[in-house]
DNA sequence: CTTATTAGTTAAGTTTTGTTAACTATATCT
DNA sequence: AGATATAGTTAACAAAACTTAACTAATAAG
């Protein structure tokens, strides 16, 4: 096997591992919580950075503002995102996170963290330091591909 | 930011691009050929590696037996899928991919692949060897973690 | 000012995906 | 052989997630 070879398969290996964890951690969030794949979607783009506006998830969802406009309404209903009028501009909703639909993301999102931090454990400071480096790099290559599909 | 929490740091960002780029991709090829997310997830079972019962796809998708069976045959009906007695146990059905599947698995296999080689293009051969060392070090590493969660 | 556009909601109906329950056919156990 | 278990299918129905179309309210453009 070439080392162009090696490196695609090492790659694809490591990808593997890590998304069959993600996805069961996944799926098990959904279980816990009730929330569907959507629902986590939604909640996930409002925890990380906030979002505005219905229509904007509904484009980033490639559905129709109207059935964007029902799976918040469902979320707003089980208390989990707050909806209220935009004070800029009295058509548009602002929509947040509330209390409760914050603490259960923030749940999820660290016991995702925390197979990351046992992984550590796993490896001494040395190795460590170089998967560092490695994936800095391959991050950084990554981002060039973006718009060179 | 310490060593460990630099390597967590860099751990989940590339881990975000590369689902990212994996989740896009997953979408298109969705579109492109009408199958679901199930659909999918059946037939690259059946694409890597094969597997024979109903049963089995019913309980690896967590539904029960008549909804395997159900999604299985709508794949029959598309084309995808073959299904045939088992000779050995002929309550049991064997299912493996037609031409048609199999073919059309392959392709969205390969565009997958082809990213990573676009990525290898922008790494000298020394940084994909490292990188290659270190994910290799890394999936160890994670392979360890499964049985101590 | 009045017309057109934009943001979002609501209603009605469809599609997808699943469940339960009843059934057929084969295999296994005693 | 006869009772029981297993593999899969089918029918009837339920829930989730969409879509289209009609509607309200606010803003932007002429």
């Amino acid at each position: 096997m070439s080392p162009t070879e090696e490196f695609s398969k090492v790659v694809r290996e490591w990808a593997k591992i890590y998304m069959h964890r993600s996805m069961s951690d996944f799926k098990r969030f959904m279980e816990e919580t009730g929330l569907s794949f959507s629902h986590v979607n939604i909640l996930m783009r409002l925890f990380h950075g906030g979002m505005s506006g219905v229509s904007e998830i509904g484009e980033q969802m490639g559905i129709t503002n109207a059935a964007a406009s029902q799976t918040v309404d469902r979320l707003v209903q089980m208390g989990m995102i707050r909806r209220t009028e935009d004070p800029q501009d009295r058509r548009a909703k602002k929509l947040e996170l509330t209390q409760e639909g914050r603490v259960i993301i923030e749940k999820g999102v660290d016991a995702r963290s925390k197979w990351i931090e046992n992984l550590a454990d796993n490896l001494n400071p040395d190795q460590q330091e170089m998967i560092t480096s490695a994936l800095t790099l391959l991050t950084e290559a990554a981002l060039k591909t973006i718009n060179s599909p």
